[in-house]
DNA sequence: CGCTGGCAAACA
DNA sequence: TGTTTG
DNA sequence: ACAGCG
């Protein structure tokens, strides 16, 4: 590395450009010309799983640095409250520049720990450069933050609150962590943790600062209910209710318990069927060559065809739980008939399936769900499938609706040569969808919470797989790309590598 | 203080 | 309808 | 048993 240049954390260009000026460089050193430590250093936040590693539901570790940003961008400068591109009236823009570019605030001393003496105490005031009112979907989350080791924590504590139904609790400690995975240094007092827009006094407060554990994970984690409903949730098709029931009322330990109950849905059925398969955690190679399987049948059917790895191998994991593709085509407007075929051919031209391929009915009925058992090919088992309501040509109803086209499969696959089942989704869209849809299945979650969020109280507009659309006018807005989506919102493109929210 | 917190679609 | 899934 | 807002 001969570099003389010093290189930056992307955040300082991000924060530059919300700022509207240019930020200090020094929290942001990445090179070693700074005793502060820029960057996580990459070293020793647990080793990657190597082989087949321990399956966890806990988030994957991975090395990746936050590589700088290319300044391509430097030509936009914008505030996010921007324009929306609303040419629909009542939504002139106007207050642009106006709103969120205060650096960072200084108000809410909360000196709650000893000495407020601040006139410029580093360790009780927010990192600069961390704007709380830059909207959630506007930052970047890099895979290797700061504070991965509280977030890993809080992550036990919300997936705590989950599995006990408090989902507001489960919620506040998602944002919580969200704002920390963007926070561009560790957090080193509990006042300046306070500072974070969605700390609040009980996360803030959590003994993790002053001794750097949290009781309550560690007691959690020993704990007996803790490990049954971890058991039983671990089964595809089983959730918090489901897992309470059984643990409470009938008094379910283990998935022998399970398998002797008498109504288990399909979907649980197959899950039991592949409990110790599906909880392998799938690397990106093995991602890319399930994926292939798909790419490739999906071109003999229609060579045109679009092909995307989405989810999380998207944002450059190493490492899913499952692997998620979605489909599209060039030239082909009409997309029907495509899944039916693809599914067909996956499950190897058996016949299992043929009733479930082309119902060219005029019954349709508006969503099938097609289940194979053990069929001979590369798709094992299909959990879900949905595929687009019939055809409504009349009602003049119809323009108003949001007409969602997507198509999807759920389903079980085993790749040539392999010997562990994954789980697999299958998405198809027509043309005009294929922005939103990889948008929408990209993730994470929250990131994609957080933009449909912001679509709809800044703009005015809804954001979903099948489309952008004004809210009000529902007229869909023409998204040709990713890019296209975030133009038409106002916001500066995040790529899919900074969106693991 | 009391309320909200994302959401749509497939089942049983 | 409630539960689960992405 | 969280946080922000009206």
């Amino acid at each position: 590395m001969q570099l003389k240049v010093p290189v930056l954390h992307v955040d300082w260009l991000v924060e530059s450009v919300d700022a509207g000026r240019r930020v200090s460089p020094k929290d942001y050193q990445i090179t070693p010309l700074s005793n502060k430590k820029a960057l996580p250093a990459k070293p020793e936040p647990e080793p990657e799983p190597e082989p087949e590693p321990e399956p966890e539901r806990k988030s994957e570790k991975h090395h990746e640095r936050p590589i700088e940003h290319q300044p391509s961008q430097t030509t936009k400068k914008r505030s996010h409250a921007a324009s929306c591109e609303a040419q629909e009236g009542e939504e002139s823009t106007d207050q642009r520049a106006t709103k969120h570019i205060q650096p960072a605030k200084k108000q809410a001393r909360a000196a709650s720990s000893g000495s407020s003496s601040e006139e410029e105490n580093t360790l009780d005031d927010l990192a600069p450069g961390f704007d709380n009112e830059t909207p959630e979907c506007q930052r970047s989350y890099p895979l290797d933050h700061f504070n991965k080791k509280l977030v890993d924590m809080l992550e036990v504590l919300e997936h705590r609150r989950e599995l006990t139904g408090d989902h507001g609790n489960a919620l506040a400690y998602r944002r919580a962590m969200s704002a920390l995975k963007a926070y561009p240094r560790d957090i080193r007092s509990v006042a300046e943790a306070r500072k974070i827009k969605a700390i609040g006094p009980k996360i803030a407060k959590l003994e993790y600062l002053s001794t750097g554990k949290i009781k309550e994970v560690e007691s959690t984690q020993t704990d007996e209910f803790t490990k049954v409903m971890d058991t039983l949730t671990n089964i595809y098709g089983v959730g918090p209710v489901t897992a309470t029931h059984w643990y409470k009322d009938l008094g379910y330990r283990t998935l022998e318990d399970v398998r002797k109950h008498e109504d288990l849905t399909e979907m649980q059925q197959i899950g039991l069927k592949y409990y110790d398969d599906l909880r392998q955690i799938v690397a990106i190679e093995e991602a890319k060559a399930v994926a292939a399987v798909v790419e490739k049948e999906a071109r003999s059917i229609k060579p045109g065809a679009l092909f995307t790895l989405v989810g999380g191998f998207r944002r450059g994991k190493q490492w899913g739980h499952d692997v998620d593709v979605v489909l599209s085509h060039e030239e082909d407007r009409d997309v029907t008939g495509f899944l039916d075929q693809l599914i067909h051919n996956l499950c190897e031209k058996g016949d299992q399936l043929g009733k479930c391929a082309y119902s060219q009915d005029s019954v349709l009925t508006a969503q099938r769900t097609v289940r194979s058992t053990n069929t001979p090919g590369f798709i094992k088992d299909i959990l879900v499938s949905k595929t687009p309501s019939p055809d409504t040509d009349d009602e003049d109803y119809k323009g108003t609706q949001d007409a969602s086209e997507v198509q999807q499969c759920l389903c079980v696959v085993k790749a040539p040569g392999k010997s562990t089942h994954r789980r697999m989704d299958i998405i198809i869209a027509p043309r005009e969808q294929y922005a939103t849809t990889v948008l929408g299945w990209s993730g994470s979650r929250q990131y994609e919470r957080s933009l449909r969020a912001y679509a709809r109280q800044f703009c005015h507009m809804k954001l979903a797989d099948h489309g952008l659309f004004h809210a009000k006018s529902r007229k869909q807005v023409p998204t040709a790309s990713e890019q296209d989506v975030f133009e038409a919102l106002g916001l500066r493109y995040i790529k899919p590598e900074l969106r693991n929210m």
